[in-house]
RNA sequence: GCCGCUAUCGUCCAGGGGUCUAGGACGCCGGAUUCUCAGUCCGGAAACCGGGGUUCGAAUCCCCGUAGCGGUACCA
């Protein structure tokens, strides 16, 4: 039970019982940016004595949320289950000093004594005759506990407001606030990083390392982070699990800087900060004291500020998924795929809108009606004849992303010039192709757009076009 | 109820006794980019919870109130 380490040991403890969610996240960031900042160590710890909710499915995922966010530990993970021998010799320990006993009072006879006594009145058991009962660790009734928390200052509890709280059942199986405090002693943690959510459980933690002789770690609680409706932040939020933000298309270095934001700033006003900033700015105690609120708007505008910072080969990759998702059972047009990402990568903020944007590259258009209607009328079917004597006239040759002399520079010199040879606005012009080639109004630029589709295709989406409006 | 934490633009982060007519970011509104959408650029509106103190002076310190949140389990 030794607790001598040099340098800096902290943990993430999460209790598996569910996705992790952006608030288990950021801990889990903060965590890890102590550690990496500090050159210390970070121990990952399942928290699972909860029988009915730890299961392995819930391990795994908080396992594959922390990987695919990027964050690694240095130990573990270690199962608080698996640690119930130590949990035990704990425990031996107080109840032959004496500083834990047997209480014989069951949890319904403790809820009547405090409907008596009131509330502001910590319950004190007595031990039991025949060794039975569960065990409760003896809280003091004066005085203070206090916790010394890098981000709150000093903050003080009344003794007499705590129960004797119980450690273990009666079958000996230890409860959180005990197991916590021998876990965190036992792995010589020397900074404990959680949510604020703990403060109020930490004297009661303090109170087990005091009757184990052991010396306590530092404590830095971290405000809560709450949903749109103010409240903490939980499972019933769905949008905000981890891999919720996957699915919805973030990126993890995006995700990192957006999350250490919340509670926490660099001092200065920069807020895009690379993973090795963000190591080297951050430290637990300069994290705030009130709650934030996650808001994806701002973690979107980020987002697309880190996808159009991609090198184009691993932007292609992030996005890969996303379309394969969409084309199943069709093969890929591997070049195709790669010239629409360039097309696109300066204007989608999450990997889930590329998809729609570049959709017309490999699906036949399907026709949205109101845009028909808005574009294909008056000069419609004029322009798309003149378009198409300009893009048949378009030199043939090996260039262009589908080999047929269509690059985006050809493409455009051929189009350019027609808004002012018909006298019409560009976007009289522009449009009716648009619709033509994509079925809507939005699309890349056009002549991006015409270029990624090729000469056969275009022309012939045009041609079909043109023969519905003949109809 | 009791114990505790928190309180600056809609949201996030600065500012911690005078330099604050309160700064930056997202979002929002307007303009530009005479191809859509998005992006980008430029401009704008937008906040110190309330009341008492302390002080020459308070967004900043103290107290009270209010509100929000957390804890108060033989849950974690």
């Amino acid at each position: 039970m030794s607790i001598e380490k040099s340098g800096l040991r902290v943990r993430f403890a999460p209790s598996p019982t569910g996705a992790l969610h952006i608030g288990g996240a950021r801990t889990a960031l903060y965590n890890w940016l102590a550690a990496r900042h500090y050159g210390g160590d970070l121990v990952l710890r399942i928290e699972d004595t909860d029988l009915e909710r730890s299961t392995p499915e819930n391990v795994a995922q908080i396992l594959d949320a922390l990987r695919w966010l990027e964050l690694d530990w240095d130990e573990g993970p270690v199962s608080q289950v698996g640690r119930a021998e130590d949990h035990a010799a704990a425990l031996q320990k107080l109840l032959d000093s004496g500083a834990a006993y047997r209480d014989a009072a069951t949890a319904d006879d403790v809820k009547a004594w405090k409907s008596e006594h009131g509330a502001d009145r910590g319950y004190r058991g007595t031990p039991s005759e025949d060794g039975s009962g569960a065990i409760r660790l003896r809280v003091p009734d004066d005085g203070d506990t206090v916790v010394n928390d890098l981000i709150r200052g000093e903050v003080r509890f009344p003794n007499r407001s705590y129960d004797d709280f119980v450690i273990a059942r009666g079958d000996g199986s230890v409860l959180y606030n005990f197991a916590v405090a021998v876990d965190d002693a036992d792995m010589g943690i020397t900074d404990v990083i959680r949510g604020d959510d703990h403060l109020s459980n930490t004297p009661k933690q303090l109170l087990v390392f005091e009757a184990l002789g052991i010396q306590p770690p530092r404590y830095a609680h971290v405000p809560l982070l709450h949903g749109p409706d103010g409240k903490k932040l939980s499972k019933r939020h769905g949008a905000a699990s981890v891999q919720e933000l996957r699915d919805a298309g973030y990126l993890p270095a995006a995700i990192r800087n957006y999350v250490a934001l919340l509670g926490w700033g660099p001092g200065d006003d920069e807020t895009l900060l690379s993973t090795a900033e963000l190591i080297e700015r951050f430290r637990p105690e300069d994290v705030g004291r009130s709650s934030a609120v996650f808001d994806e708007k701002k973690l979107r505008w980020m987002n697309g500020r880190y996808m159009r910072e991609l090198p184009p080969g691993e932007y292609r990759e992030s996005v890969r998924s996303f379309v394969e998702a969409e084309t199943v059972g069709r093969p890929l047009n591997e070049d195709r795929f790669a010239f629409g990402c360039e097309i696109v990568q300066e204007k989608a903020q999450t990997l889930q809108e590329v998809w729609p944007l570049i959709r017309f590259l490999f699906e036949p258009p399907v026709q949205d009606e109101k845009a028909w209607r808005k574009v294909m009328k008056g000069d419609a079917e004029r322009v798309l004849v003149a378009v198409t004597e300009a893009l048949q006239a378009v030199p043939a040759g090996g260039e262009g992303p589908n080999g047929d002399g269509f690059t985006i520079e050809a493409v455009q010199t051929a189009l350019e010039p027609l808004p002012e040879k018909l006298e019409l606005g560009a976007g009289k012009v522009f449009q009716p192709i648009r619709v033509s080639i994509t079925g809507t109004t939005i699309s890349p630029g056009i002549f991006e757009s015409v270029a990624a589709l090729g000469r056969e295709e275009t022309i012939a989406r045009i041609e079909a076009a043109r023969s519905r409006l003949d109809a």
